[in-house]
DNA sequence: GCAATAGTGTCTTTAAGACACTATCAT
DNA sequence: ATGATAGTGTCTTAAAGACACTATTGC
């Protein structure tokens, strides 16, 4: 075995083959009370017809001087361009890195995941369907995840199980709801991330905490629903 | 602006230029109490001398039917590599990638960053201080961010608070204590991890607790320590 | 009026935190 | 015996869970 001086030397002098490196995206968002998630009807192969998590690879420039963009860049340049949504109005956060060889049978490609998560308003906005590439919101519980391309079934369940990790220890669920919620909204979300649904007076209080603690305040209006409407509340960016 | 299928198009056709990609260790065991990480000093440019995470380059073969080594497998390696440690004596764990541009001068590198949580019996073998590469255990407290090389100050501190995250819902901790511990080695951890002293008593209640949920199990024998000798326990893998 | 659901209140259990205290070792 | 620390016990408070109940809307 070499040593790792000698490792290091040849590495400096003469790199290793390198990876291509791709940025995909989980985007998520609520509808009807229900996760979904944003996947591209493949046209061309591998996986021709397959659906696959939107992504591109990471722009790499030709030198010292320019040496391209950004990971968290390159996340926010797909967003915009699969979906059309401006990165500030997403939560746009990276949470693996997946390189299985063999993941693409091409050739060696890394993928570096984000999870975008998408307010609902806004996911109306996305142009789903209509396109050419064909875009659309999959009901995340009722995919099977072999039926996605490459290893994106496996990428989207870390991403969910990250989300349940960090639900009630970050404010990633307000990202999910309009900008002025009801509670009863913020249930739903909780209900659908952890999957099992959530007591409404319990999370109520747990709430009602949340605004004693500043981290959200009433916010003017109400919400008409079928029945009672419902107060309003936001995130307080502080 | 290119439509994203033209840009699909170019991609599969001819790959923007790639990136190099790197596999970074943070390796981290209890000293004294205290939480260390294994540094080497760079005895080449960039910053010739300074301190830095252990890491290489993964190796990616040279076409579709040899794509190289698995990210974990290559963090193996250079743990192996750099500690003679083997990754099943070790936790090894993937955290994040980092990417910016200009963090390495010489080009385009991403880090795919992982901790390595090792025992404490285990770090006394490493290898540290007399090797001609000078790889040494720092105590993490005591080092400031920005001596060390690359943005490898930022990355330790990304690993350490993912740690803080994990440590009271995983079994992250029970990596560093030896095969058998005693309740307050493990203390000792949490304490570390936290940075604040833990109540012994209350501590004792938490872990009494797993024991009764199967987590931990008595393990035969005590442990000496300059007073009153300390019942063992281990975790139970199941 | 009635269905639906927003919103309140209560009781119980579990866990965290503070802290006093006892037990058992090495020296 | 004494210092150190393993280990126990108690009191208080915060939060989770189960669940009964009231209030206010659309229809």
């Amino acid at each position: 075995m070499r040593s790792p001086d000698v490792l290091r030397a040849r590495q400096s002098l003469a790199p290793y083959a390198r990876p291509a490196v791709a940025v995909d995206l989980v985007i998520l968002t609520l509808v009807e009370g229900a996760l979904h998630v944003l996947l591209i009807r493949r046209g061309e192969s591998p996986f021709e017809g397959r659906l696959a998590l939107p992504g591109g690879f990471l722009r790499v420039g030709d030198g010292q001087e320019d040496q391209g963009e950004d990971l968290d860049l390159a996340a926010a340049r797909e967003l915009q361009e699969e979906t059309g949504l401006a990165s500030e109005d997403v939560l746009l956060e990276q949470f693996a890195t997946f390189g299985r060889p063999g993941r693409d049978p091409r050739m060696r490609v890394l993928s570096v995941a984000y999870y975008a998560l998408v307010r609902p308003e806004l996911a109306l906005r996305v142009r789903a369907g209509g396109d050419a590439a064909e875009t659309r919101w999959e009901p995340v519980a009722e995919l099977d995840g072999h039926s996605l391309a490459f290893d994106h079934g496996h990428i989207l369940q870390v991403a969910l199980a990250r989300m349940r990790e960090k639900l009630d220890t970050s404010a990633l669920a307000f990202s999910l709801v309009p900008e002025r919620f009801t509670i009863p909204e913020l249930r739903t979300v909780f209900s659908a991330v952890k999957g099992e649904p959530q007591d409404p007076g319990n999370f109520r209080r747990k709430v009602k905490r949340l605004v004693e603690d500043g981290v959200l305040e009433p916010a003017p209006g109400v919400r008409r629903t079928a029945s009672k409407p419902a107060a309003l509340y936001r995130f307080r960016a502080s």
